[in-house]
DNA sequence: CGAACCGGGTTCTGCCATCAGA
DNA sequence: TCTGATGGCAGAACCCGGTTCG
C-alpha cells in the first residue's frame, strides 16, 4: 500500500514538473500558433504537429553540439518531449571517456539516446561491460552504431539474450566477437534470436546432421553476422544453394558449417543473380557442369564477389598467362584484390616465372612470403 | 627445408516499415 | 493518433600464417 502511495506521489511530482516546464513555453508557442493560422490554409494548419518542439530542450542540444536538423529527420518525437536526460547522458558518457564530439555525434543519429535514464544507461553499460573488457570498447561500438546500445530500453530481454547466447556453448571470446562485430544481435529480442537458432538446428536435423546445437553454435561464431539476418533470407539462401548447385544432404550440411557459412548473409536476388552470371559465364570460358559444381563446393566464396570484379579478376588472370583449369584447381587466388594480382604477375612476368611448370600458388601468398620468394628468384636471375 | 594446405582474422550501419500500446 | 520498439533490408573481399607434407 505504502509503495502504491509513494509510486502516485512521484507521478503527480514529475506530472507537475512537466505542467512547470510546459507552461514556460506557452506563451511563445501561443504566439507562434497565432501567427500561423493568420498566414496559413486552414489544411496546412491541420498538418502542424499536435505538440511544439521543447525550445529548452533545443538550446541544450545546440549547446551540446548536436545537429539538430539530423534529429528532426530521424526522431521529430524526441524534440516534443517535456523530459528528456540530455545532461544526464552527456555526464554519463564523458564520465565514460567519450569526447564531447563523439556525443554530440550520437544523440545527432540517434536522439532517442537522451530519453533513456542514468539507471538505465547504467545498467546496460553494466551488462555489455560483462562481454567487453573496457569502457574505451564500449565507447568505440557507440560511436560507430549509436542505434545498438540505444535502440532498446529492455535491459532484461538484454541480460536474456546474453544468458541465451552462453547457453548454445558460445564462449567469452565468441561474445566479445559477436558484440563487437554484431552489437545488433544484442538488441534483438530473446525470441529473434532463438527463431534464428532453431532454423539452424532444424536445418541440421533436416539434412540428418547428429548434433542440432553444435551446428547452429559453428554457424554463429563462423558467422557472426547470422544473427542479424532475417530467418527468410538465409532459409530462401539455404533452399536456392541446394537445388541450384543440386547438393545432398551431407554436402549441404558441410558446406553449410563449413566454406559456405558466410554466403548466407547475402542478399537472396544476390546469391541468385551472381550465382546465375557466374554459371554462363564459366560455361563460356569452357567449364563443364560438374567442373563448376566442385568450384562452388570447395570455394563459395566466389559467389560473394560482384559479378564485375569477378570478370575484372578472371580476364586479369587469363590475360597474364593463367588456365581457366588452374584457377578451377586453385579458386583461392581469386581471394586476393585485382590490384595485388595484377601486381604480382608484373613481378612475375618479370623474372619470366613459368605458370606451367610451377603453377599459380604463389599467388595465394601473404605479402611477406611472397616478396621473400620474389628475392629468392631474383637472386637466382642475378646468378 | 620450401611448398602446399587450410582455417581463421578483420569486417557491418543507417535507414525504413510495421505494430502495439499509450 | 502518435510514438517507441522492433524487424528487416541493401551493400558485397582481402589477407595472414600455423601446420603438415614431400
Amino acid at each position: 500500500m505504502a509503495a502504491v502511495t509513494g509510486v502516485r506521489v512521484l507521478l503527480s511530482l514529475s506530472r507537475s514538473l512537466m505542467m512547470q516546464r510546459s507552461f514556460r513555453l506557452i506563451p511563445l508557442k501561443l504566439a507562434s500558433t497565432c501567427l500561423s493560422t493568420r498566414l496559413c490554409s486552414i489544411s496546412s494548419v491541420s498538418k502542424q504537429p499536435a505538440n511544439p518542439e521543447n525550445d529548452s530542450l533545443l538550446d541544450n542540444l545546440i549547446l551540446m553540439g548536436v545537429d539538430v536538423k539530423m534529429v528532426r529527420q530521424r526522431q521529430p518525437g524526441v524534440l516534443r518531449k517535456a523530459l528528456t536526460n540530455e545532461k544526464g547522458l552527456t555526464q554519463f558518457l564523458q564520465g565514460k571517456g567519450a569526447s564531447p564530439k563523439v556525443i554530440a555525434s550520437i544523440v545527432s543519429r540517434y536522439p532517442r539516446a537522451i530519453t533513456r535514464s542514468i539507471e538505465h544507461l547504467e545498467q546496460r553499460w553494466k551488462l555489455w561491460r560483462n562481454v567487453l573488457a573496457t569502457d574505451a570498447e564500449i565507447v568505440s561500438i557507440l560511436d560507430r552504431s549509436p542505434e545498438s546500445f540505444f535502440r532498446s530500453s529492455d535491459n532484461e530481454n538484454l541480460e536474456k539474450n546474453i544468458a541465451f547466447l552462453i547457453s548454445l556453448g558460445l564462449n567469452s571470446k565468441d561474445l566479445h566477437r559477436l558484440l563487437t562485430n554484431a552489437p545488433r544481435t544484442f538488441s534483438n529480442s530473446v525470441e529473434l534470436n532463438k527463431q534464428m537458432v532453431e532454423l539452424l538446428e532444424d536445418v541440421c536435423a533436416d539434412l540428418g546432421g547428429k548434433d542440432p546445437e553444435n551446428f547452429a553454435k559453428t554457424v554463429i561464431s563462423r558467422n557472426l553476422y547470422i544473427l542479424i539476418r532475417s530467418t527468410k533470407r538465409v532459409r530462401t539462401n539455404i533452399d536456392n544453394l541446394r537445388t541450384s548447385l543440386n547438393l545432398n544432404n551431407s554436402e549441404l550440411l558441410a558446406l553449410l558449417q563449413g566454406n559456405g557459412v558466410e554466403i548466407l548473409n547475402l542478399s537472396n536476388e544476390y546469391l541468385k543473380n551472381n550465382f546465375n552470371t557466374l554459371q554462363q559465364k564459366l560455361a563460356l570460358l569452357g567449364c563443364h557442369e560438374d567442373e563448376i559444381k566442385k568450384l562452388f563446393i570447395s570455394y563459395p566464396r566466389i559467389l560473394y564477389i560482384r559479378t564485375k570484379t569477378l570478370n575484372t579478376k578472371l580476364d586479369c588472370l587469363l590475360k597474364g598467362g593463367i588456365t581457366m583449369k588452374q584457377i578451377l584447381e586453385k579458386p583461392k587466388v581469386l581471394d586476393y584484390s585485382t590490384q595485388n594480382i595484377t601486381g604480382r604477375l608484373e613481378e612475375l612476368q618479370r623474372l619470366g616465372y613459368d605458370f606451367k611448370t610451377n603453377g599459380i600458388n604463389i599467388l595465394d601468398s601473404s605479402r611477406k612470403r611472397f616478396a621473400a620468394k620474389i628475392e629468392k628468384l631474383t637472386a637466382l636471375s642475378d646468378d
